[in-house]
DNA sequence: AATTCACTAGGTAAATTTACCTACTACTTT
DNA sequence: AAAGTAGTAGGTAAATTTACCTAGTGAATT
């Protein structure tokens, strides 16, 4: 009833990520394991073909696990995401969850959980366990207040996204800014990229929903 | 110091259309003239060439004056538009005004007014007289509460416009609705034409706007 | 019976966006 | 000095959007 599993893991560290292959591909319903050292390798991994699952760690260099994890879900709505931690903290965890990602686990959870994790994402879409459970309620009583970061855009990033949302074309915002348009194109690919949204469509919904907006 | 100027026309009545036409061209800075029975001509007649002014009539069968310049107010930004109509009505003035035409002259004006709106929005973008500086004024206290209409827009625009805010693309759209990328391709112009807008991201402007989004 | 409208679908072309690259410069920071 | 970052700009291709047409069907209205 279940087809084999294709699943890839990001974890900077090494030693960790190849231990994490063997014991995936020791599973009897794993097919093929790839690894990547960081959230853009990984991302490089999912263009070439997506798998099912992605275990992924939270903190990466280059690109970190929260970063790569928003593309991913934009891109390829069908990829399941459980993401890995040592830390225990719950803003951390409620962040991922309001993210769309279908799990989170500990690092020093038990294969066994792992294994059960993989199962019920594809099955559920979803693998909760007390942790997640708790810091889930926990951030639902702050929810509505929950104020997201703007996060690293550079100057010039914002006034292009001002700019778009002014329905402006890359054309029109390279004249006003006097720069050519294949800049202008550049950082509206790096917006799409960083706030992990599919189109310009997403980039405008990410000012109106953040106030960016006069 | 000024070039001569290129003047359009709108309005279902042919004698005054006519009269109107030859009013303006009387005008020694006027070099050209041109009319249209409704708003859907006169669209045609500004994508064939740009003028410097439009007079459009509020009222006109098929396409009306309001609907027509959303389009061209959005299409084509340096074009001025004096509206004309016969009622002296605040709320069409403040509507007309908010939506960013250029002044609003009743159709018993003096041809001297005429000549001197067309000069002033020219020159200043605007031309003011009593009438509509009352009508703005009165417009302005009861301003921010201003809640603009769900023009008419059908069931299916409406769902297609939610779905694009969604970041999917026609493609995707067609999908979900079991039709043809092309059929949605059609709701999307239809939507872009009706609402005045440039392209899709007016489309979420406008949606966020008038909080068609649960 | 005729008209109108929403919805459907397609043709054709042009314009624009998006993806994925490389690469240089100026300015910080380490 | 070396590394990193923001901003600039370009190449190449593919995908998507947009403009402007025509046209059929079914439902509702006149």
């Amino acid at each position: 009833m279940l087809e084999k599993l294709t699943i890839y893991i990001a974890d900077d560290q090494t030693l960790f990520r190849k231990g994490m292959a063997r014991l995936l591909k020791s599973f009897s319903f794993v097919q093929e394991v790839k690894d990547a050292a960081n959230g853009k390798e990984m991302i490089k991994l999912v263009k070439e073909q997506a798998p099912d699952v992605i275990l992924m760690d939270y903190e990466m260099p280059v690109m970190d696990g929260k970063e790569a994890s928003a593309y991913i879900l934009a891109h390829f709505p069908g990829v399941k995401i459980i993401m890995l931690s040592f830390h225990n903290e719950n803003n951390h965890i409620i962040e991922m969850m309001q993210m769309g990602t279908h799990s989170y686990l500990l690092k020093n959870a038990e294969p066994e959980e792992v294994k059960k994790a993989i199962l019920a994402v594809m099955q559920n879409d979803f693998y909760s366990n007390d942790l997640i459970a708790t810091a889930m309620r926990q951030g639902l009583v702050k929810a509505s207040a929950a104020k997201p970061k703007i996060t690293s855009l550079s100057d010039r990033e914002i006034e292009v996204l001002k700019l778009t949302c002014e329905e402006l074309s890359s054309k029109e915002i390279a004249e006003k800014l006097n720069i050519s348009d294949r800049t202008v194109q550049n950082h509206r690919a790096n917006l799409i990229q960083k706030l992990g949204v599919r189109n310009t469509i997403g980039m405008v919904r990410f000012a109106y929903e953040h106030q960016l907006l006069d």
